[in-house]
DNA sequence: ACTGAAAGACATTGACC
DNA sequence: GGTCAATGTCTTTCAGT
């Protein structure tokens, strides 16, 4: 993981479509090398996926929101009963006073009401706060040329 | 937009790479037919663009926290001023206490205090509060598939 | 709008440095 | 780990339905 593979990550997430022609130059490679050291890249797993960015307006999700949930017990086991709902599509666990923050897209209000039932339904849950997005400013991929890692 | 498009952006969701044969198949069309519809879903903005999914802890991010920005003024014109925070990977302005919840991404708890105390250095921001996360349960695409839009 | 086929561009592999 | 050149596959386009 050099400054090269970090490069190439950048190019890959700003368009993932491009040749590996296109990504050698970028970087300074020849095609086939870029096509090696992307190949190895997903090997490694530091490219999870080739995906598409979709507009949650054109597939109907206008309303973005994020929820706090409080629990009474333990719930590091309770990721499946989270994935479970479509609509969320963030789940972690948090320091602090609630348990688990989950980011949450529906398309309307009254949507999102039901999530927060169908939230309260799974065990161990005693409160939720939720927290409704009105503009988003930026949702960008992690830049990897600013970090200093490994 | 029909239930085709909708299990199209599905299929590129999990896997941008396979060859419009393939998602032609998935979906009962021939591969021209699936790659006219893509390119028409690209050119309406439905599908934003294609990206790599990039593992955070491969180029060395660590730490996930969510921060909640409290302001003394108007912050619906702020940003740039957040985007120009590379560690800042969302920024929304929101209803409630805070104006602006972000999410950010770094090495170490350390570079997260730098973080604050930049997002500090925001004009008309008066404070901060950071949520760490522990572990993250999942994060995954929006489900085109359990939407009702147009 | 979709099908099927033709042409050209690209990914992928292997021989060599 | 890299370059360069080959082969095979896929994207892309277009005439026809």
């Amino acid at each position: 993981m050099d400054h090269i593979d970090r490069a190439l990550l950048a190019q890959l997430q700003q368009d993932a479509t491009q040749s590996y022609a296109a990504l050698g130059q970028a970087v300074g490679l020849s095609a086939g090398a870029a096509h090696e050291r992307v190949r190895k890249l997903r090997e490694r797993g530091a490219i999870r996926r080739t995906t598409v960015d979709v507009d949650p307006a054109a597939v109907g999700s206008a309303v973005l929101a994020y929820v706090m949930v409080e629990s009474t017990s333990w719930m590091g086991d309770s990721a499946q009963e989270f994935a479970a709902l479509p609509e969320i599509v963030e789940a972690h666990v948090i320091a602090g006073s609630a348990s688990v923050l989950v980011k949450v897209r529906t398309r309307t209000t009254e949507q999102l009401q039901d999530v927060l039932r169908r939230i309260y339904a799974i065990k161990g849950v005693s409160g939720t706060q939720a927290t409704v997005v009105l503009e988003t400013f930026f949702e960008r991929p992690l830049s990897p040329l600013t970090e200093t890692g490994t």
